[in-house]
DNA sequence: GTTACGACCTGCGAGC
DNA sequence: TGCTCGCAGGTCGTAA
């Protein structure tokens, strides 16, 4: 599933492919991939063409294209790729949109099985930062991996929150970029279970885990970002290597890489959660708490 | 304002 | 062989 490392190849494969060229017809095949550019698939490919793509920029799971005051906004959802593919290669199956640019060269192809990801042509703006960015993602926080990440104010602002850590973990407006498989992955190394309560961890508790929140991002990243199958891949459709390093996710029944125990799976927030539960002590429930 | 939860979506594998 | 069902999970809208 794509989170910051996998956003991150695709945007950097962007960079070397896209950046600089001028794009012209672009082709909508499935309305749903443009759900959230509501004046529709015209409107889109008439507003792009001749455009030139001037950069490709990221925060958390966002990555954008920018085209002088406007970006080609890009999430790859669940299922999302970003291919360059030579102009003969033949459609894929969930081939979504299709991007010509003027130099007759490689097109730029979303592809996308589960349709959760999308694009979408929005105006720039600037956040509470003084960044630049799409209106569409001005509400997203900074990710571990943005120079401009503040340590400090995250941790207190994820300690004011009343709510189990990891369920605080995946909240984009806290800190983002973190997805199911590097919140599993952040705890495990943190020695922290998923539902202890922001409120019961100390200031040492969530520094530890925002670093090991970026540094298991960081090592994702050098190994080209986890996959499990076909699903995730670069912008010339190469799978990364990171999901033989996991120690949590998906490790269910595996012995844990500290100390030996059986990693555990439970259902949280309608998906998985991968932990030891002899290395992360799981709360006491109290009575009201759900789960 | 904050928090929790269901809906969206499709391919795959298990079970019958 | 073919059908049904559960599972995977990021984001957003809605309810409390």
């Amino acid at each position: 599933m794509p989170e910051l490392p996998e956003v991150e190849v695709v945007r950097s494969g962007l960079e070397q492919w896209a950046v600089g060229r001028r794009l012209d017809r672009v082709e909508v095949r499935h309305s749903r991939s443009i759900r959230r550019h509501e004046a529709g698939a015209d409107d889109l490919a008439r507003r792009l063409q001749g455009r030139l793509i001037e950069a490709a920029q990221r925060r958390g799971k966002y990555l954008w294209l920018v085209l002088d005051d406007e970006a080609l906004v890009i999430h790859l959802g669940m299922s999302g790729q970003v291919l360059m593919m030579p102009p003969t290669a033949p459609d894929e199956t969930h081939l979504r949109i299709r991007f010509t640019f003027d130099d007759s060269g490689p097109q730029m192809r979303f592809v996308d099985q589960r349709t959760f990801g999308g694009v979408q042509l929005d105006a720039l703006t600037f956040d509470d930062t003084g960044s630049r960015v799409p209106v569409s993602v001005a509400h997203i926080a900074l990710d571990p991996l943005d120079p401009r990440f503040e340590l400090p104010t995250v941790n207190r602002a994820l300690r004011r929150r009343r709510t189990e850590v990891k369920r605080a973990l995946l909240d984009q407006t806290l800190v983002s970029g973190i997805g199911n498989i590097y919140a599993d992955e952040a705890l495990w190394r943190s020695r922290l279970h998923g539902r202890r309560l922001t409120s019961s961890l100390t200031r040492a508790e969530v520094n530890g885990l925002l670093t090991q929140a970026e540094e298991v991002m960081t090592s994702a990243l050098a190994q080209g970002g986890t996959s499990f199958d076909s699903l995730y891949v670069n912008v010339n459709g190469q799978s990364g290597y990171f999901s033989r390093s996991l120690e949590a996710y998906g490790q269910e029944g595996e012995p844990c890489g500290r100390c030996g125990s059986l990693i555990v799976r439970e259902s949280f927030m309608n998906r998985s959660s991968f932990f030891c539960p002899a290395c992360q002590r799981a709360p006491r429930r109290r009575p009201g708490l759900r789960g």
